[in-house]
DNA sequence: ACTACCATACTACCATACAAGTATGGTAGT
DNA sequence: ACTACCATACTTGTATGGTAGTATGGTAGT
């Protein structure tokens, strides 16, 4: 029996990689949580082959660390890496965004603005679990609308590293409506092919996103290596 | 019983992983080929399972297509995400190489130095295949010297995607004075920290890699997609 | 000759058993 | 009281058998 969605078949283990990322990156496994094969196949009820081979993707990720014969524990964040996968995400970010404002194309402006007019509507709302969304969608645009498909998947993965340190920050200090002007700038400079505006932005956006790290640090020793 | 090299226990699974991903990438096992698990393990004459965690891995990043209950295939060449390779490659490595211009450790400006003087020896004695090592290692030590390590590992992997196209070319057609040259005014641009000229003349130098994928297309074309 | 069907031989997926290394707590000897 | 040792209970690594879905080639029926 298979379960289809879209063209993938959900094999069981896909389910216990999904969950088990999403489990690790919404912090329910903290870094440093020792887990073993046979703990997560008792908790979903399969056998340890599907496990062990979401651990294999899982360390290949960077989310895991396997030690032969002792043992599985979710990974500590490496402040280094972190620092660096912010230093790659701002620097391809801008470089499609360059892109962006010399060639666009139209049907996926009109998206852009589209995704812009529902950002308005949620800062009116206040659905910010949507604003979420949206932003992601916004940038995700960006990156389709010049051709850009395979970057965004890279910057996804890196981003993973920066996931983490995120959802320890609470981020819930966003300032929407300014991020909403910055996007707004963004549109502008892509509809109006401003390269060094839409330079300029991105690379004020991306500031947005730093972490205080040292900060975090600090506070959550146990979580940092 | 361990072998041990460095501090990596080498496992059945990491030697057919390697041995596997090394046979890819030098064409050995052609894009569009058909393997099994089976096959494979017949052939290293080991279980299935470690085969099957290295083809999670290879099929992660791209190398392996798996086809559940239908069969496993070399991925085909995507000459989208070649160009796209291409585009992230040249971005960070302008971004690095500019960090570079900014702020180097002095050590490494020594060994980078090194290099440089053994790349020098390398042209006269036509030791071409050493010569390959250090153009690698001149730009891994680029971005070592401003603390970019794991930017490198991104961009290793990210390059897994250029490399068959390259094979195919066989880049028996490297100027590798020029080569040289353009590795001294990097080089040089680093030492005298002039920022501009390090981003041009590293823009100039990722040009030299760009292969020509229409042609290869039409001359290979069972191996593009 | 052509088509529909089915047996068979594949495939990857999953469960299970065994192997080998490691941490730990108790015990015997000093 | 302290130390060295060892049984035991872990851990991940590997091998193997069974399951379910799929491709293929032969065969019976038209």
């Amino acid at each position: 029996m298979e379960y289809i969605i879209g063209t993938q078949a959900v094999s069981t283990r896909d389910i216990v990689y999904r969950s088990l990322k999403n489990q690790i990156l919404l912090l329910e496994l903290p870094p440093g949580t020792s887990i073993s094969e046979k703990e997560i196949s008792l908790k979903f009820n399969v056998s340890r082959t599907p496990v062990r081979e979401s651990f294999v993707r899982l360390a290949q990720e960077g989310l895991l660390d396997v030690y032969p014969q002792r043992g599985t524990v979710v990974s500590l964040i490496d402040s280094g890496l972190v620092e660096e996968a912010r230093f790659m995400r701002e620097h391809l970010e801008r470089a499609v965004m360059r892109e962006a404002c010399s060639s666009f194309q139209a049907k996926h402006l009109i998206d852009l603005k589209a995704n812009l007019d529902k950002q308005r509507l949620c800062i009116e709302d206040q659905d910010y679990k949507e604003m979420f969304m949206l932003d992601e969608e916004f940038h995700h645009l960006i990156f389709t609308g010049c051709s850009k498909k395979n970057t965004w998947e890279v910057v996804q993965q890196i981003k993973v590293h920066l996931n983490r340190s995120r959802m320890l920050k609470l981020t819930a200090d966003h300032n929407w409506e300014h991020l909403y002007q910055q996007h707004y700038c963004l549109y502008e400079a892509i509809q109006t092919h401003d390269v060094s505006q839409g330079d300029h932005m991105m690379q004020e956006h991306m500031a947005l996103t730093i972490a205080d790290q040292e900060m975090l640090m600090e506070k959550y020793p146990q979580y940092y290596k």
